[in-house]
DNA sequence: TCACAGATGTTATATTGTATCGGCAGCGGC
DNA sequence: GCCGCTGCCGATACAATATAACATCTGTGA
C-alpha cells in the first residue's frame, strides 16, 4: 500500500486545517459553517444531513433547517473538507483536508463503523480500468460494505 | 484484465437466464416478476424503482405501487438478477445472472450511460485492501462517476 | 374444506434531496 | 451617509427515494 506523510488531524487541529482549506478556496469560514463542521466531525460514523442538522440545532439552541446543512455540506465536499458516502446517503468529515485522495471507505453493515484507506495505486488502477472503457474518471466511488473486525464472528 | 467465457444475454435469452436463475434459488418466477424484469431490462441506463414502477404500470395497464417494485428489485439483487447502483439510487439488470462478479460500474454524469466491467483482479485487490484493515468484504461497491467517451470533449 | 405460506395490493409514513424566495449583513463606490 | 451589489442564511414547499403495516389473493398440502 502506498504511504505518505500526511497528517491526520483531530480536534482543534482539524478544525483549523478545515478553515484554512476553505478560506484558501476563497470561501468564507462562517459561524454556521464552523458549527456544521464541528457537528460532522463529532460523529464517529457517516452522518446524514438530517443527523447533522439535528446536532447543529442542539448546539446552536435553535432550529437549523436541513436545507442550510445541505448547502454547507455540498460546499464542504467540493472543498475536500468532507466526503459523501454514496452507499449510505451520508457524509463524513475528511481528517486531512489538505491533500486530495481517491479514498476508499470500509463501512461495517453491523455497527456502522467506517474507516477509510488511501491506496493511490488501487484507485489509480480503477481509473485506468475506466479509461480503458473510454471513461474519464474524475470521481471514483470505492466503498466496501462488509463487517469490521469487531463485528465479524471470525 | 481478466477474461472468461461468460455469455452476455439479451432479449428472450436474458429473460430465460433470469428465470432459470431465480427458480434455481427456490423462488417463483411470477408474471409480476417477469414484468418487472422486462421493464428493468428495457432501460439502457440505471433506473430508479419509481421509473420501473411507472414502466410496469404502463405495460400492465394498471397502477403498480413502488412498494411492490422495491420488494421485487430487492429479491432480484439478492439473486444476482439485478444490481443496485448506489451512487445513483437506481437499479440495472444483470446481463449474465448466472455468474457472480464484483462488478465495476462506470456511469456518465452527462448522459447517464452506464457500462460495467468485470475485472476480478481489481475487485480482488479491493477486497484484499479491506481485509488488511480487518474488514470482511462481502459487497464491494466500485462505481466510477465521470464522463463517457461520447460526452468527454477530449 | 381448512390452514398455511408466499406473493401482491393498498395505504400511510419516513427519509433524503431540491427549488424558490426573501431578509440581512458586509462592502465598495459615490 | 446612501446606494446597490453579493454572498450567506432562514423558511417553506415540494420532489424523489425507501420502508412499514396490514389486507387480500392464490396455490398447496393436510
Amino acid at each position: 500500500m502506498s504511504r505518505h506523510d500526511h497528517q491526520l488531524h483531530e480536534g482543534d487541529s482539524l478544525k483549523e486545517a478545515a478553515r484554512d482549506r476553505l478560506t484558501s478556496e476563497g470561501e468564507q469560514w462562517t459561524d454556521m459553517r464552523a458549527a456544521v463542521f464541528d457537528a460532522l466531525a463529532s460523529f464517529e460514523k457517516p452522518a446524514s444531513a438530517y443527523d447533522v442538522a439535528e446536532a447543529v440545532s442542539k448546539s446552536e439552541g435553535r432550529r437549523i433547517a436541513a436545507n442550510s446543512v445541505y448547502r454547507i455540506l455540498d460546499l464542504f465536499v467540493g472543498a475536500n473538507l468532507a466526503r459523501r458516502v454514496e452507499s449510505a446517503n451520508a457524509y463524513i468529515a475528511n481528517r486531512h483536508p489538505e491533500c486530495l485522495h481517491d479514498c476508499i471507505f470500509l463501512i461495517c453493515d453491523d455497527c456502522g463503523q467506517t474507516v477509510h484507506i488511501d491506496d493511490d495505486s488501487l484507485s489509480a488502477s480503477v481509473r485506468k480500468a475506466a479509461a480503458g472503457a473510454g471513461f474519464s474518471a474524475p470521481r471514483p466511488v470505492i466503498e466496501v460494505r462488509g463487517k469490521c473486525g469487531d463485528c465479524e464472528p471470525n
